[in-house]
DNA sequence: TTCGCAATCTTTACGACGTCAAGATAAATT
DNA sequence: AATTTATCTTGACGTCGTAAAGATTGCGAA
């Protein structure tokens, strides 16, 4: 019998079981929920024991905050790549770009946006983590500095303008994703875009 | 032995467990968080067996649907007192104190607004649940018709100013209970009520 | 008043879960 | 080749939600 091309399921030994580990839980959140969420649940799709997952990220909050670490990676590069279909020297189309590729990515990844920003599974003191979420946030305060000429941070203004243009994407994607908009629901895609585009588009003026 | 005055924990039967259950299921939830939360602790910290919720409530979801109801009737009632303390011919005045009772409401009960918009363990399908959210949000849409002119939902841009004006009052409040939004902790509550409202307001110009 | 029924609560049991400890297996190192 | 180390399995424990059956109480009808 000829030696297996790749590693995986080769014996004992998986090859690797992380990897595979953290695909199985993005499948098991996205079809059970983040609350029907299960370890054992895992490790069965891996075709694992179910204790095998301990050795890999030690806990349920291990595997679940390596897991919204890699969303919030995934995260950045869909703003990143919204971003840059805008017109270069137009910070505040570039802003708005960036705040329908967050909406985008809710919509698109709804468990994995909900472990990342509605649940308290994932350990957000883990290091990677935060590391992972800070730089979207810092991509954020630099997109509205683009746009305000100066550093958010550093003024009241700022402020309120940054947490304005976060609070204007971050509840539409929250509300679209819980089902409580129904009144923008029913349309196409294309249409829901269209509005969502007016909406954020109205907090930075 | 005297008889008790009131009707609570006078032997077999309890009197008004029911009650008693959705109060203990709100410090349930309030001290172990969404995900921590338990049958069985309700059921203790009520005083009676871990069987007994069910005989009221059916199951767990059932339980958590109707502290979920109960919650929007307080929702409501934190809104409305909040928006009698604006004045009455100025309805954008109003429709801003409503945010910030909504807001205020998110941070007086994080727990309880997490169960209401943020969570799957309640049914929104129950009868009481759908009916008292439904009340809630016709009073935002009563509150930006009033703003507007005439029904939101009856035109795309009357769609549009009320999904911006939810998602702004919305996105701060789950972002700020979350604690997201650090930049804009650590200032006393009064300057975080000032910054909200200048945030709110910035919508609805 | 008393009997019988229905509602309320307890007890017991079951399967599924997360986690731990101990053992088995394979890979890596020396 | 031997031994150490990493990886995975097996088995067990306590807790969870839920269902079934039994105990207790309240209440309306006789």
């Amino acid at each position: 019998m000829a030696k297996d091309s790749e590693p995986h399921r080769q014996g004992y030994h998986h090859g690797d079981l992380r990897r595979a580990l953290l695909e199985a839980a993005e499948t098991e959140l996205a079809e059970k929920g983040p609350e029907g969420f299960t370890l054992r649940g895992c490790a069965k799709r891996a075709g694992v024991s179910h204790a095998a997952p301990a050795h890999h990220f030690g806990d349920v909050a291990g595997l679940l905050s390596a897991l919204a670490a890699e969303g919030f990676e995934r995260f950045l590069k869909t703003t990143t790549a919204r971003m840059n279909t805008a017109d270069p020297g137009d910070s505040r189309a570039k802003l708005i770009a960036m705040g329908l590729g967050y909406i985008d990515f809710a919509r698109a990844n709804p468990a994995l946006f909900s472990l990342m920003f509605s649940s308290r599974k994932a350990d957000f003191d883990d290091e990677k983590l935060q590391q992972a979420a800070a730089a979207s946030f810092e991509q954020l305060v630099a997109g509205v500095g683009a746009v305000g000429g100066l550093d958010p941070l550093s003024t009241r203004e700022g402020r309120r303008q940054l947490a304005a243009t976060w609070a204007i994407v971050h509840g539409l994607s929250h509300l679209l994703l819980s089902h409580r908009m129904k009144f923008l629901d029913g349309q196409s895609a294309e249409e829901l875009e269209i509005d969502l585009a007016a909406i954020v588009s109205r907090v930075l003026g």
